[in-house]
DNA sequence: ACGGATTTGTGCGTATGTATA
DNA sequence: CTATACATACGCACAAATCCG
């Protein structure tokens, strides 16, 4: 049935990939209908489909059923930064006592919100192997859902999720308050801004970070919070926290949506060894 | 036609995720072939394809015709150093006269090979933002494709593309050689290694950079080039270099394959600010 | 609140092409 | 060369979501 070199599907993937590129079709517009780009080309409605969840699944348009039909897929450019020298800024900067993911968000004109959700679970085989402890064992995740609008109450976008790991021993560290109550900061469901950061605050030194970071497909789990569209990739950010006796004390690994954010370093040149 | 909740296609996509992640299927294993999950399922052969295009858009499972069949795809973690402040490393640490990247890999036993190809091309949006020039102004960009294998000779696994962008004025700088011989180090189809890295030779004094890291889908030609499966998504590295005039001199791009390799920062944590 | 129009989603059957061991 | 298994392609029917009168 396939008469030149490129599939029939092929030809129509081409024609809108090129027409997207090039700005004929921009964000947020339609995109033909399945029927009448069958009839266009002359092909059937299945051969049309399988072009366009070719274009789907590279993330350059989304679907939907009924009159959302398919549209040019929008990105947006929030940046969060991991590192930042020159303005002193860091996720953990201890000289500041507010959140610094906030802070960043909201000086990009974004109204930002955490849901907070702490659980108990096995460690999963990578997260083990960042914290060097046997896969399986029991570890406290604190979750950050985190999302944002746009001033005027637009519907509320997330961003990513922000996990916390700590062995249970770092966990069940206490802090107390203002009222002279006791509590584990890092098990605790609501927003906790400590100045110098929780981690500096339960006494742990922190000498180091090691941060790795990789691109993958997101889970379902992950399509269902962070509401993704088939075709987003998310990165994983994970930041490894090591101490002043080389233990590694926690992992704070972040995954965010590609087309949403994008994750920033600013870092200073060494300058030569002579 | 759909009974309950999920559609019909689901349970197959679910039950083969599971067992993935439980490692029933490990990574390199056959998948079984459509027709026979068709019948143990009692699906047509249809809507089994639905399944598996899932899968393969999520980046767990290869496909091929004929007796390749579908496999569960491999992962490889290998490393690259973005910033190393304990070893002092940096992709142009200006004490190392060797190639960074080459050196990274060859630790950790794969032997690297580059491909390296120079086209004066204009400016993509990003890039002439990045280095805050009209978009289409022509720039060089020269594009290192890196490729590593196993050492007895197995065939080669294309990682990245590096591709360093730099305005005319600063790829038309000259060195010199040994024989006394001019030549554009920005603009050489070979491997270039200079004490201190090439933009420190051409006299250019970078001192920040600025870092932006993205998860996206590969366009054709990066899955062309990289040999990328369909599902497999990308991390783009984009490295803007600002000298001590606050000139945004070059933009190296780098892309990388997330199912191979890694990116790394090791950063010291900041001490507090009394 | 309801119904119709539009558009995508799910699912089936069938046939033939093509790549690989 | 042949068997296997995926790829392409068509036609058809009905479900489900959304928007608009």
């Amino acid at each position: 049935m396939t008469i030149g070199q490129r599939p029939r599907w092929r030809y129509i993937y081409d024609d809108l990939r090129t027409a997207i590129e090039r700005d004929e079709l921009p964000p947020g517009s339609r995109v033909p209908a399945e029927m009448s780009l069958a009839e266009q080309y002359g092909y059937a409605r299945n051969t049309v489909r399988t072009a366009l969840n070719a274009l789907q699944a590279d993330g350059l348009i989304t679907a939907g059923a009924g009159s959302l039909g398919r549209t040019v897929r929008r990105r947006y450019q929030i940046f969060f930064d991991a590192a930042d020298f020159e303005r002193g800024v860091y996720h953990d900067n201890p000289a500041r006592a507010q959140d610094q993911w906030k802070a960043d968000v909201e000086r990009q004109g974004w109204t930002p919100r955490q849901i907070i959700r702490v659980d108990w679970l096995p460690a999963p085989r990578d997260v083990a192997e960042w914290l060097d402890v046997p896969p399986g064992e029991l570890l406290a995740r604190r979750r950050r859902v985190r999302l944002v609008s746009r001033p005027p109450s637009d519907p509320e976008m997330p961003l990513m999720l922000a996990d916390t790991w700590t062995p249970e021993d770092i966990a069940r560290r206490v802090l107390t308050d203002d009222q002279g109550q006791e509590y584990c900061p890092l098990l605790e469901e609501r927003d906790v801004v400590v100045r110098g950061g929780i981690i500096r605050a339960i006494g742990i030194n922190q000498v180091e970070f090691e941060d790795m970071i990789v691109p993958r497909m997101p889970s379902p789990d992950e399509v269902e919070l962070l509401d993704l569209q088939p075709g987003s990739p998310v990165g994983q950010h994970a930041r490894i926290g090591i101490d002043d006796t080389g233990r590694r004390v926690r992992a704070l690994v972040s995954t965010w949506a590609g087309d949403r954010q994008v994750l920033r370093y600013r870092l200073p040149v060494p300058s030569p060894e002579e």
